[in-house]
RNA sequence: GAGUCUGUAGCUCAGCUGGAUAGAGCAACGGCCUUCUAAGCCGUGGGUCGGGGGUUCGAAUCCCUUCAGGCUCGCCA
């Protein structure tokens, strides 16, 4: 189906056309003054300089010519020149039921279905996640999910940190601890256990340990780092320990993405690029783009509009390793042979924002990819506590995403057991499914970009614009739905009738508007834009929910029509959520 | 120092490709459960959109300037 608004926007268009004038002053956007219109548009004002008339005019010609328009109940002109229009109910309806008995609620997919890779999560081997990998993983999750919506061929991939000097930190650790085992052996040349040394619990222990040891200790440090090279290199031993360490963390990291809901289809790490970077940085020497600066390999990236000149993206330290930008443009260079992607999305904290900018110019510079490739980078705030500073907990450490989410699920839980009587064991898995949407809610709601404010009292309580007032909203539906087919039975035609009350009206108006919201958060890139909508729908079906009894009206067809409604309503709210990435328990 | 982002109600945030009285939620106060889930609904109070200039018929929104804060600025990731 056509978008509501384009729909509307094209009648407009035609009339400004029919009246002499340019079609591209014809934009309509919702109303502002809800008591006054429902959409308006402003071109009468601004075709009034081009045109030489005043606007007035203008918006009356065009407001004569919308006359037996089928799509508008009333069309009026309003000094100084605004055209206010209100819909037909009949139109509305019409499209209601078209949504209804559409696939994905009328949304037609976008013409240039493109190839997204979207990289998020970026977490690192050997390290538990903490509340700051949370907002990767949970913006990223949800940008996924919009992209395939609307229709691209849309990849995750998680970038693993798998492949720098924690890696070398992590063996010199555990030779420090355990120097019997084979891997430290000189001359050792039978095969390796196939158990790992450690487990994930000890591997999260020994790491921080590690690192703080190379602070104060620097011959530590510099054992680590030649461990890093030999395992860069393939020293068989420590490639052998490498590999247990990956398998220990990445299940571990896969069971707790997975309670997060969050879901790559690929599971590459900065290791997986490695191979790529010898012909990269050769060909960027080749090409004459890298040449030597203080015993580094450099490249420039300035550009004529830069108002500031950028320092050059460094690919090679002076002592030959590589590094971050490197592996950042092999891991290019692998995309491009894998996928052929035609839009990259990072979602990174903000931070990075220059190291990004560098790498995305190298690439485009030295063809890595085309010159034109559309590159995003989303980069996100800081979580902050209440007290504006970056998050940590009453101890002051950083506190992990699984106690989190455990803290969460856990206020759920009490709220649940408060004034509703369910078997512990719902209890218990409703609580996990709120308290999810309280965390994700209370992120996405925020736009991306800023730092935001995590205040856990407030995520928990549950009240206004949360995630759990969505959840509620949508409980309260299935409700009357199980209500409604224990007396009606099912399978009732429930073709949506023309709204009589404004409530009805107002709920169709924000059911009509989908589509569009669907596509502008995904090209904006702004999941928030969707809680934006989700909350004004469910206060929308609040509304009506208190102003019109469903079950209780005798006339069939009203009633089934109610049905139909509240139906398309759900559907709706729950297309929103899986998008932003969780779910709706059956009641709550 | 340079660059960049942010500054909207007591608190947390929308709105920012210019439009008509600046919107929510929380907190405060007052109503609504014999009737489809009160995690709800309705209502009241609360803002010179950091300050100052400018462009415009019209500015929270665009430009300049200024103040305050965050972040970044070649061999960490």
């Amino acid at each position: 189906m056509e978008k509501f608004l384009d729909t509307i926007t094209a009648e407009m268009k035609r009339a400004f056309a029919a009246c002499g004038y340019e079609e591209e002053l014809a934009k309509v956007t919702l109303s502002n003054r809800p008591d006054l219109c429902e959409y308006q548009c402003n071109g009468a004002m601004a075709a009034a300089k081009k045109y030489k008339k005043k606007p007035i005019d203008i918006a009356n010609e065009v407001v004569k010519e919308l006359q037996g328009s089928g799509l508008f109940s009333e069309a009026s002109a309003v000094m100084p020149g605004f055209i206010n229009l209100k819909i037909a109910e009949a139109f509305l309806s019409y499209y209601m039921n078209g949504m209804k008995n559409s696939e994905k609620l009328g949304l037609e997919e976008v013409r240039d279905k493109r190839t997204v890779i979207v990289d998020y999560g970026g977490a690192n081997v050997a390290k538990p996640l903490h509340v700051g990998h949370l907002r990767a993983a949970v913006i990223g999750e949800a940008i996924k999910r919009m992209g395939r919506f609307v229709g691209h061929r849309v990849i995750g991939d998680v970038h693993l940190g798998d492949w720098g000097l924690q890696m070398g930190l992590i063996i010199e650790e555990l030779k420090d601890r355990e120097p019997a085992l084979p891997y430290f052996r000189e001359g050792y040349a039978g095969a390796y256990p196939p158990e790992a040394p450690f487990t994930i619990a000890e591997l999260e222990e020994i790491y921080p340990a590690a690192s703080a040891k190379a602070k104060t200790d620097d011959a530590f440090k510099e054992r680590a780092q030649e461990a890093t090279f030999k395992l860069q290199n393939g020293y068989a031993p420590y490639r052998a320990l490498w590999e247990h360490i990956m398998r220990v963390s990445l299940a571990d990291l896969k069971k707790n993405y997975a309670n997060l809901q969050v879901e790559f289809d690929l599971w590459k790490g900065e290791s997986d690029a490695q191979p790529y970077i010898p012909d990269m940085v050769q060909s960027l020497i080749d090409k004459g783009l890298a040449y030597e600066s203080q015993g580094a390999l450099v490249v420039d990236i300035a550009e004529d509009t830069d108002s500031k000149e950028l320092p050059p993206c460094i690919i090679r330290k002076s002592d030959g390793a590589s590094l971050y930008a490197t592996s950042d443009l092999a891991t290019i260079v692998e995309r491009e042979k894998d996928f052929k992607p035609d839009h990259y999305i990072y979602v990174v904290d903000k931070r990075q924002e220059l190291h990004f900018t560098q790498v995305f110019r190298v690439a485009k510079k030295a063809g890595i990819t085309a010159a034109d490739r559309r590159m995003d980078f989303v980069g996100f705030g800081t979580m902050n506590g209440k007290d504006g500073k970056p998050f940590k907990t009453r101890e002051g450490g950083v506190m992990r995403l699984e106690s989190l989410i455990a803290e969460i699920s856990e206020a759920a839980y009490g709220r649940i057991m408060e004034n509703r009587t369910v078997s512990e064991e719902e209890a218990k898995e409703t609580a996990k499914l709120v308290g999810l949407a309280a965390l994700k809610y209370g992120d996405l709601s925020n736009q991306a970009t800023k730092d935001y404010v995590f205040d856990i009292e407030r995520f928990i309580s549950f009240e206004g614009n949360t995630g759990p007032y969505i959840l509620y909203t949508i409980a309260r539906i299935n409700s009357i739905l199980k209500k409604y087919s224990e007396s009606f039975g099912e399978a009732a035609v429930t073709e949506i009738q023309a709204p009589v009350s404004e409530p009805e009206k107002t709920l169709m108006l924000s059911l009509a508007r989908f589509s569009e919201v669907m596509h502008t958060s995904f090209e904006e890139l702004a999941p928030h834009k969707i809680c934006a909508y989700i909350y004004e729908l469910s206060n929308a079906l609040n509304h009506f929910y208190h102003e019109t009894k469903i079950l209780a009206q005798e006339d069939e067809g009203k009633r089934n029509g109610y049905i139909g409604l509240i139906t398309l309503t759900r559907e709706c709210l729950l297309t929103c959520i899986d998008l932003l990435g969780f779910e709706a328990p059956e009641r709550m």
